[in-house]
DNA sequence: GTCTGTTGTCATCGCCTGTAGACATCACTT
DNA sequence: AAGTGATGTCTACAGGCGATGACAACAGAC
């Protein structure tokens, strides 16, 4: 029990905080589903079945990985131009987290599943519920959440590399069109905006026989 | 070789079509990963082993499903207001199609994720983009672009059941706002819109400490 | 009626996953 | 120096996956 001055040559501590980083990068950029013990193990350095030992499993260590390093934890709504563009920065830097792919992917494991998305409600969701609250958003929670699905949508598709020119794009230009896309309904305007009338060329006509899934 | 007047108890291209309409549902529920060959085969009432036989395998079969039944095809842009309520109620009904998963979820098979991601491009992105360009827009190809990694992000995430509102909103809620999202930037409004500007209280402040992958 | 190719059934293979358990090795206490 | 618990290593299991190949049952041709 004594404070480790001298390294010690089989140091359990150090273990796990080897496995726990190696599963944080791995769970970042691949997801919790498409990381396997052994790619952990391998990237720390250490044997995969530590993981069980000293976790309990993949999953406590994936909901690990989530508690552990949250930081100093001020969570600033997207609607912080800085937080906004700092976040983009680091997604294009680490990748998405597990938190954000937890919105959109199905999960093997169920408590992986919900200990992300509750990280996900705590972290990003609730600020920004509260802010569009302050703000007199007539619908905050819908709102809110609608929001940072659709930014989710955008910055995972950006680093799943589907769509090319959004792929390419700096997260210069991708920033104000991002700031356009959650900017909230103007009140100034009574009309709400002319995209909703620009539409009525169109009759009420069906589109029933096409079918893309 | 006749032609089958006479309903025939063991008939190849039967057993072909109920394994296509199988995968079909469950890969626009489950996504291509996590739908085994055993569920197809269960659900279709058909051997698993015939899908290796009819279309080569688990992938090809997906592909199948991608170009079978596209229909008359009328690729409608999602700035069409009746093509948006259209897809969305599909979508509410059928869960989201593989098309649209692929395009943020990362596909065990890479034939099928590009064969997916090929098929997203020609059927919605294409369109979209086409009609950005002809309403005079600066850059089409990329906003086209975020803005169905929006939408996607915004029906998976519904149906992922993620978000409590988002999943509870009926459509009829949710399409205004879907419409608000995407609408075009106002150049009637030189300024671009408040949200921008609405932010500036907070100066040049880093929120470097803080980390939620 | 017999023959032949098609269609359906079954067992099983090879691979990968998470993880449990046996064993070896080290560090620290006495 | 000996003992003892902590730590690391290795093998292997049970389950799920897609796919293969051998075999059985049927339908149509002759």
């Amino acid at each position: 029990m004594s404070k480790a001055a001298t390294p010690r040559r089989r140091d359990a501590a150090a273990s796990r905080e080897r496995l726990l980083n190696a599963a944080r990068e791995l769970f970042a950029d691949r997801g919790y589903d498409r990381t396997t013990a052994r790619d952990i193990g391998e990237r720390a350095g250490v044997d995969p079945t530590m993981i069980a030992r000293y976790f309990g499993g993949k999953a406590q260590l994936f909901i690990a990985t989530l508690h552990a390093q949250d930081g100093p934890n001020p969570p600033a709504d997207l609607l912080d131009p800085e937080r906004l563009a700092s976040l983009l920065d680091r997604i294009g830097r680490h990748g998405p987290g597990p938190v954000f792919q937890a919105a959109v992917r199905p999960y093997g494991d169920p408590d992986a599943q919900d200990a992300a998305r509750t990280e996900l409600q705590r972290r990003v969701v609730a600020p920004l519920r509260r802010r569009l609250k302050d703000d007199g958003d007539a619908q905050p929670e819908l709102r809110a959440e609608l929001f940072i699905a659709a930014f989710i949508g955008v910055v995972l598709a950006r680093s799943a590399g589907t769509f090319e020119h959004l792929a390419a794009a700096s997260t210069g230009e991708l920033l104000p069109l991002l700031r356009q896309l959650l900017a909230p309904p103007d009140p100034a305007v009574p009309g709400a905006g002319r995209a909703v009338a620009a539409s009525d060329e169109h009759g009420q006509q069906h589109h029933e026989p096409e079918a893309d899934q």
